[in-house]
RNA sequence: GUGGCCAUAGCUCAAUGGUAGAGCAGUGGCCUGUGGAGCCACUGAUACGGGUCCGAUCCCCGUUGGCCACCCCA
């Protein structure tokens, strides 16, 4: 039966669907960009090692409860910046807007106060956040994480820093650390109504956004960019001023001991973070814009487990945004492994040779050697363009006159020096001059 | 969430109220025998929806997306 009679009208084509876009926000991971990807990902693998710490990852999606009570209710990014959602089960999700909330809650559901604390754990996945996009700024962001669960001591601090230090030294860029200690439920309050008391002489000056601030989250006041206030919080109370005993000496020692490996960092007493859990210790890496170019922070977070139904445990973490560091590594242009090239590329002349490369392709491939073909390609220029542009070391050519003698021609694709070779011996052949180009290329 | 700027081919950029053009990239050919600056040809676009108009890629409205600032943060 025709499928289709002669006389039939021509279908009239569909009006042509928008071209697909990307969800607001978010944003692809191209095969051009993974070089710089898998650098950070491979320094962070580095560093974690270095440390101790071992990788975790948990599930993107959680109870929205979960960070509900973990990051605070009033703070930006519950209030409005989560992508939750009730499934097919009634079940209030979110997307997870930071890591920290869903390692806890691993860390309490796998019984690991058992093992020998601290527990100290890394991960780098996707997270996401309902904020208006702009550069350095995505609705899924990845993020690379540290934890350090299950110890108290300002020596845990200290060497967080250092690692996410030693983190950035091997990224090649230049950051400061930023660090200030914002207390604990014991002195915070007190500190807090300090402030109050201090921002209430200054109401005349304040905008109507940070007068709503004041009452809701006063201590955000601290870190605002708005002009005027920068100017009131000169003279503001500073925290470290109004720490309790134990949160005093707890920074203190954090400072001792960066001291003591002579480690640089700044003391910023308008210090304060987005999310509500962090006792005393609170840090950010910047670039070199400052604040406004902030890679990661973290910080000590003593109640968060015990809050979220653990034992009272406590534990300090940072993490920093992926995409930022990226952008900068690009930046800053700091040299990164580049993509992977293959070792042979096998160009073949008729179908009889193209049998034979095929054949020739499987048989290097178990022998461990990364090999690229163009078998639909027909001449042998743009076979070899195709070797060029893909980078491969060295191309093999077998055409009618190969097959006819059992060699094959094997070409330097750095200087086009080729030579022909018995085809029984090529993988022998290639080995050899693989190793001797890796033995070239490693630096004295 | 608020405000501003923007959207033409895969990329970078032209042009026009009256048939949208280039470079690069891609594909094919010259070429069953040699890539990294050869020659020739071809493919390919006005983000989406509506309005004004004889006619809209251009003017207007809306939507979507991007960038920037605010906000916030990674």
């Amino acid at each position: 039966m025709p499928i289709n009679k002669p006389d039939d009208k021509p279908v009239k084509p569909a009006k042509k669907a928008a071209t697909p876009q990307l969800v607001r926000g978010m944003h692809d991971i191209l095969p051009t960009d993974w070089p710089w990807w898998n650098f950070i990902f491979n320094k962070v693998e580095e560093v974690a090692m270095c440390y101790g710490y071992e990788r975790i990852e948990t599930p993107i999606l959680e109870k929205t409860q979960l960070f509900t009570r973990a990051i605070g209710n009033t703070t930006d990014i519950v209030e409005k910046e989560m992508f939750s959602f009730v499934d097919q089960s009634g079940d209030h999700l979110s997307l997870r807007p930071e890591y920290t909330a869903g390692i806890a809650r691993a860390y309490i559901e796998h019984g690991m106060l058992s093992l020998p604390q601290p527990v100290k754990m890394f991960s780098y996945g996707p997270h996401f956040r309902h904020e208006r996009p702009q550069a350095g700024r995505y609705r899924q962001f990845w993020q690379f994480n540290f934890e350090v669960l299950g110890e108290t001591e300002a020596v845990a601090d200290s060497q967080l820093i250092l690692a996410a230090a030693a983190l950035f030294e091997r990224l090649q860029l230049p950051v400061t650390f930023a660090i200030n200690s914002v207390g604990c439920p014991d002195c915070r309050p007190k500190y807090r109504q300090v402030l109050i008391d201090y921002y209430r002489t200054k109401r005349s000056e304040m905008s109507d956004e940070a007068k709503k601030r004041l009452t809701r989250n006063p201590l955000r006041l601290l870190d605002s960019k708005e002009e005027a206030l920068i100017e009131i919080n000169k003279n503001a109370p500073q925290c470290v001023d109004h720490l309790c005993e134990n949160c005093r000496n707890h920074f203190v020692k954090l400072l001792e001991h960066l001291d003591e490996v002579e480690f640089t960092y700044q003391l910023s007493p308008n210090l304060v973070r987005g999310i509500d859990y962090y006792t005393r210790t609170v840090f950010e890496v910047w670039g070199e814009d400052g604040a406004a170019s902030a890679f990661g922070g973290g910080g000590r977070y003593d109640n968060l487990i015990e809050e979220i139904g653990g034992r009272a445990t406590a534990a300090v973490g940072f993490a920093c945004g992926i995409e930022r560091i990226v952008a900068e590594l690009k930046k800053k242009q700091v040299p990164v492994p580049p993509r992977q090239r293959p070792d042979i590329f096998i160009a073949s002349l008729g179908e009889a040779a193209r049998k034979k490369a095929l054949k020739l392709f499987e048989d290097l491939r178990r022998q461990g050697v990364t090999v690229a073909e163009s078998f639909t390609k027909s001449g042998l220029k743009s076979q070899l363009e195709t070797a060029n542009k893909i980078g491969a070391s060295f191309a093999l050519v077998i055409g009618q006159k190969e097959l006819m003698d059992d060699t094959i021609i094997i070409r330097d694709m750095e200087n086009g020096i080729q030579e022909t070779v018995d085809i029984q011996k090529v993988s022998l052949e290639i080995a050899k001059r693989l190793e001797h180009k890796a033995a070239r290329s490693v630096p004295a």
